[in-house]
DNA sequence: CCCCGATGTATCGGCCCGATACATCGCTAC
DNA sequence: GTAGCGATGTATCGGGCCGATACATCGGGG
């Protein structure tokens, strides 16, 4: 999961460990918060050993100069990466659909094709709906059971799940009738990016046609 | 955390692996999906080293006969875990507020005083703050440099902190008017556990007064 | 009679995390 | 000036947790 992270982040430019730690904490703050160091450099390591990347010492571009001794370890993406990495985005293993791969995989639909962004947002919703499912089954038949504090908290992930649901209904019907929010590549922004709100934006939340 | 689910169901009922992993799965099912035997095995060999839990072998409650060969292995709590686990209930580290941590500590509020139910609540809020307050950041000010998936990915999240805000205020609101869900122990059901909704479930859903 | 699904216990390799250590740079404060 | 401090930067270690796997019993349906 996080191979397919690092892969995307450094397909876009290469990077050192500490950049992309933080890349990739905006780009997937919303499902992991902050990629651990105790991960990421074996896991930099490991792509390496693989060939899905190479490490070239202290690049031209070395802003602050820092007098050497030891300095920052820049990676790029192989020829093999970059297969690789188009492997990972179409495949369709089950860890797919859970939290944190649907949210990786979400994260690079720019660079899926529809049809696989079509899969993917079915096999989630389909899996959302299953826990959904569990979660009604144990706030109907086994609601003597537990108490209200446990109920309470049943009921509050039932609401996460129904939204989601509801969230990726959109989603596949906008990505049905063509209307993706994105384009390969860069993006046309219309000059003011969302102050406060982006009605603009080809979100899925507007209204039906 | 996983320590303090397994000691707090053992303290309602002494079980086995197994019926102790379904109730771990019905109990935490909104915060994690079911504990993996590789995880509850070694943790309640841990839990027995550490004197919280003994095992006794195949109990007289052993409904399926079982011709032996190797019986089930019953699993209950001691004194010290009794204690341990009330010192877990009670303590404050980071990792209470995490998203697995507090699911952990909610879910056992029925055991907790009042006082700290409203620490974790709190304490847990300004979690939730900060990520939305993060979210809000990326979404305002890099807004042109990430895709429109992505952002939509943003967006997504920022709702379900919005949400969790709006969802552990009215929790406190109710703590503090002592209006708490939930009193120690078993607790009174009117009958009829919520077929499709439960008005007359104390939740933290009525109106304000 | 045989296979299948549920019940049940247990281990292994591997991912990932938090804690920790170490080193440089630029800034502020004394 | 120099001492501290926060951001930048690389790296390791112990341990929790997971999925895969193996093995064994039991009840029921074909």
């Amino acid at each position: 999961m996080l191979d397919l992270a690092i892969l995307g982040l450094l397909q876009e430019t290469p990077m050192h460990g500490y950049e992309l730690r933080k890349e990739l904490a905006t780009k997937l703050g919303t499902i992991r918060a902050a990629i651990s160091y105790g991960t990421l450099y074996p896991t930099l390591k490991r792509l390496q050993t693989a060939g899905w990347i190479t490490e070239s010492e202290s690049d031209p571009s070395m802003i602050p100069p820092m007098t050497s001794k030891r300095g920052r370890v820049v990676y790029k993406i192989t020829a093999e990466g970059k297969e690789r990495f188009a492997d990972l985005l179409a495949q369709a293993g089950p860890e797919t659909y859970d939290d944190a791969g649907f949210g990786v995989h979400f994260a690079f639909f720019s660079r899926t094709d529809q049809a696989t962004r079509l899969r993917i947002l079915e096999g989630r919703r389909r899996r959302i709906e299953e826990r959904r499912e569990g979660l009604r089954d144990v706030l109907s038949r086994a609601g003597e059971r537990l108490d209200a504090y446990t109920l309470e908290l049943q009921r509050h992930g039932l609401d996460a799940c129904e939204r989601e649901v509801r969230w990726l209904e959109e989603l596949i019907t906008n990505e049905r009738s063509g209307r993706a929010p994105a384009t390969p590549g860069s993006f046309d922004i219309p000059a003011d990016p969302a102050r406060d709100a982006s009605p603009e934006l080809p979100r899925p939340h507007q209204d039906r046609p």
